[in-house]
DNA sequence: GTACTTGCAAAGATTTTGCAAGTAT
DNA sequence: ATACTTGCAAAATCTTTGCAAGTAC
């Protein structure tokens, strides 16, 4: 999933190497979903003076625009990710790796179970946490080979 | 849902009038999900002098015990209940109400899944946001009746 | 050339921590 | 009596904002 400097501009957005740059990291992490602090530091790797501010409004510039989709994250700030349509994660509680899943729960089922109150749906999350193929080879408390440390590029 | 004060004493833990006070809070906020800033604030109603800091420590304490039960919140730190059990809610974006469903997402066949991949499931989140029916009257836009604010007991 | 962006530094907001005083058991 | 808790104030985080300088178009 890559996001190329046209859908940008066409966003009406100017195409800077601090946008380009945080558009690249998100791409290259594939699967990732990365916190803001993540990508800061991930930035500062490539580009020492970035500055932070210059990120966390960015990324909020860009969640607007719809090319990035915010997830909330256990309590460890937003985590962020190419916006590539709807769906849900399987997340990795060792290394953060976060794989895409089809599977969907909201069914037209559940959503008139919901509705049976009253409710009006208007969105959902659902996740799944667990540990990784990579993960649980190794000691699934070990601080071993956390992947998200590192130049990652 | 209310937690007496053996439940404290069984956990091994004091019982303080700043511990009961939060867990009614919690108990009474009943079909609410609270967040530390909402329970300070009730809490500082009923007892004006009552530390911040202790609040944070004691939510903490209490989660930790399993006594409550902390969930994301979409960026806006965590929000705490009572733990009853494993849950799903429907929670209102205009007033934060969020009720229980019983419906869970997690059958074998999703765990089955995604397992497919390697994936050794742990833990799973889903919610459902929307308008619960007492905003849909409203504008859901204004800042109408929000029934967070106030003293609540 | 001009409006949008950036970097810096300072301000905000929220949560955590150290420590002496206070309290439940 | 004593180990656990509290309140206060200070520190630590994380994120946002104001503004002059810089840059994409």
């Amino acid at each position: 999933m890559t996001v190329n400097s046209n859908e940008l501009q066409v966003k009406g957005c100017k195409v800077t190497p601090q946008r380009r740059l945080i558009l690249d990291i998100l791409s290259n992490a594939e699967s990732h979903v990365l916190t803001a602090e993540e990508i800061v530091n991930q930035a500062r790797a490539i580009q020492p003076n970035i500055s932070a501010s210059t990120i966390y409004r960015n990324l909020g510039t860009l969640t607007e625009l719809g090319l990035l989709k915010r997830l909330d994250s256990m309590g460890e700030g937003w985590r962020y990710e190419i916006n590539s349509g709807h769906h849900h994660h399987l997340v990795c509680l060792k290394c953060h790796n976060a794989v895409s899943i089809d599977f969907c729960p909201m069914s037209r089922e559940v959503k008139e179970l919901a509705e049976q109150s009253g409710f009006e749906v208007a969105d959902h999350s659902f996740e799944i946490r667990g540990y990784c193929i990579n993960c649980r080879v190794g000691d699934k408390k070990g601080e071993g080979a956390q992947d998200l440390v590192g130049d990652e590029r």
